[in-house]
DNA sequence: ACGATACATGCAGAAACGTGCAAGAACAGG
DNA sequence: CCTGTTCTTGCACGTTTCTGCATGTATCGT
């Protein structure tokens, strides 16, 4: 059996059944734990899934829930989205992104700032809901379950008719080097039209994110205005990324 | 079972129920209260709820009501859902309208259903992620709080991208001679784009819905294919409504 | 105040984990 | 065709994590 077939045979379990025990699969198909092990680890560095003790579940369903129970983020991107919710121009428009960190953001937005916020996730538009004063415009196309999103061509085509002041975008990987990554390709080419269309656009990168790549490139160093990270302002990376001539706002 | 899936399972028996009872999930799971304990421990430290003797608690009340997704429709709805979701072929298109009935078929849809689901709702689009098996098409647009749906030029073109098997709406009301109507003109003249890109329409009505009529034409009873209710197959606005060669499908 | 129940803590066995290592396959270059 | 390299895979090892039980303590209802 090729490794290439062993991943996808996991994802399809990990669709079809929702969650993926390690000790089973290794049974089912004969070959150890270990690469079982080995496979998960690969795919949850990939953003393909989310690794638990005995082993793994996909990502999607904590999106789901995060929403549904307006559940605490993690320490690290509270700060980061309450850092980006206050660069927003009251009366101004913002494009926001997908993903926890995104949520976090539209989580800190005061609950009166009136402002226009374009999004191609429902799972944010949801949550916006709560804001009176805030008007909505939502981004349609095919939703891509592992990052609960609007993708795909009609979307990159929806995106091009807005414009904005500012762009918040969450990835992946950020990388001096290698830029702005994420795991997937067509989510790649959303961030890449969502920034496009913004005057400015931010970063916003919890720490464990930092000095780490995925496959495909969202955009260079050239193009983003500023990061938003609560890493330590002298951590190397860090530094590194400031040399570049990128903005660092410290969330601390 | 994994420990993170347990955790899921709390969480959700949470929204669900409200409270956890830690001798009772002990014993319908199989593991010992400790565990269960354990868990618990680890939720209320993320936040995730409120630890209290016996059991657990949501973290604020409120926050269960307010998510509209896990609230259990009225029972008339319920019904209507049911009959609704048995309608969408497996494997084929479906054009779901917004609003809490439609929110309830989107409930009611298998878990397991393999179809295409359109939907101008970012609440319908939430909810549906925890379907793995359909592909989801989202509908983008400005979105109008007070029904939580994509409407507006946007909205409408979009719809015109598409088509379906069947489209099945809400409206607020429903009369033999007035037609079907709701309250707001943009949501009526999307309601008709959505119609009119599904081969079947079908109308969902809780029994309080007949009879009535709003200021907004949708659709005239040509358009329509049929009508999901709740009430008597033998009331009066019912039997006026078949007489307009309207297939009228009883949930009851 | 008292019994019953829930709780926290410590402990031990079991299971899962990461790492290093060696055998084998796949592949490139000579 | 041979050889060296790289990658993958399974195994062994020590480590970490989880789980259930036992103990003693705190809390609840009566």
């Amino acid at each position: 059996m090729l490794a290439a077939e062993r991943r996808e045979h996991l994802l399809g379990l990990l669709a079809r059944e929702g969650k993926i025990v390690a000790k089973d699969v290794a049974a089912e198909l004969g070959i150890s734990e270990d690469s079982v092990r080995r496979d998960l680890r690969d795919l949850a560095a990939d953003g393909l899934c989310q690794r638990v003790y005995g082993g793994a579940l996909p990502v999607s369903p904590a999106v789901v829930d995060y929403t549904a129970r307006q559940s605490v983020a993690p320490d690290g991107k509270r700060k980061v989205a309450a850092v980006a919710a206050a660069l927003v121009p009251p009366g101004g428009t913002l494009i926001l992104d997908g993903g926890t960190t995104a949520l976090a953001v539209a989580q800190a937005l005061p609950q009166d700032l009136a402002c226009t916020v374009i999004t191609h996730s429902p799972t944010i538009a949801t949550a916006l809901l709560a804001h009176p004063q805030a008007e909505l415009f939502l981004l349609g196309g095919r939703i891509f379950k592992h990052s609960a999103v609007a993708c795909g061509a009609a979307a990159v085509e929806a995106a091009q008719q807005v414009s904005a002041d500012l762009c918040l975008l969450g990835v992946t990987g950020v990388h001096p080097e290698a830029g702005l990554t994420t795991a997937d390709a067509e989510e790649a080419a959303m961030k890449r039209a969502l920034a496009a269309r913004a005057a400015d656009t931010y970063i916003l990168a919890s720490s464990e994110k930092l000095g780490t790549a995925s496959r495909y490139r969202v955009l260079p160093w050239e193009k983003v205005s500023g990061l938003i990270t609560d890493a330590d302002p002298h951590d190397a990376v860090v530094e590194g990324i400031r040399a570049l001539g990128v903005e660092v706002l410290p969330a601390d």
